[in-house]
DNA sequence: ATCATAGTTCAATGATCATTGAATTATTTG
DNA sequence: CAAATAATTCAATGATCATTGAACTATGAT
């Protein structure tokens, strides 16, 4: 595969989208590009700690941003699809419950037994 | 609704499958039902260590676990299908890159200018 | 040049957390 | 009962991290 994602990726992505406000402006970015300061009147966290939280998302892989081209003062965050296209994949799989298998011997004394008591037929 | 998740499982689930360890215990877990023993084997992980993680794991829904039927010294560890499956359905709506909009009108500049300048014609 | 604005960076604080070794519990065996 | 085994709990350590206020940078307006 071109462009497989490492664990270090995954944990970095996971990491940046277990904590709640990251999670709040992740979910607001879904909605359409923000800026800082639209972020800060909508969520209700300071303009320092929003840096703080864009750049660990930004370091994830999972937005990016871009300055405004009338006023350059301002900054917009945007979701990125292909890097976040990439973590779902990667989650559906790990998430996907058909895959789960069921073991045919435990570990334990309960497999062992059991591959000793549930004998092929005639045997 | 009657089952779904609150913005506090989501963070509870993504922190625990953000951790390194903790997602090599659950990517073996989905190989089928394993000890303590036997995850301290294959991961090379001390036993109290991965105490910890199974604990982890457990209190945010992801695995359960159950005492060997022959030898209760044995203790088997188990993804939950049911939580797990409500995490996937979250974050596939979460991470679906179809869903994010593109935005009308940017809050900055920028995006008022473009209101002002793409009128609907006639106007 | 000066000021205002949008945003970031810095430093400090307290909380959370992964990891380790030692002590403890639960269960089975002799 | 005592000894052995699978696993957990406890206490301590160091690292990481979210949050805050202050200082700083970048850009645009007057």
């Amino acid at each position: 595969m071109p462009t497989t994602l490492t664990p270090d990726q995954i944990s970095t992505s996971l990491k940046a989208l277990a904590d709640p406000n990251r999670l709040r402006i992740f979910e607001r970015l879904t909605q359409g590009d923000s800026c800082n300061c639209e972020l800060r009147d909508e969520l209700g966290l300071a303009p320092n700690l929003l840096s703080h939280h864009l750049n660990v998302l930004s370091k994830a892989g999972l937005i990016h941003s871009r300055r405004d081209r009338v006023d350059g003062r301002w900054i917009y965050y945007a979701i990125d699809g292909s890097k976040v296209s990439l973590l779902r994949d990667w989650l559906l799989h790990l998430l996907d419950v058909e895959r789960v298998e069921t073991r045919p011997v435990l570990c334990g004394p309960e497999g062992q037994l059991a591959s000793i008591t549930c004998q092929p037929e005639g045997v």
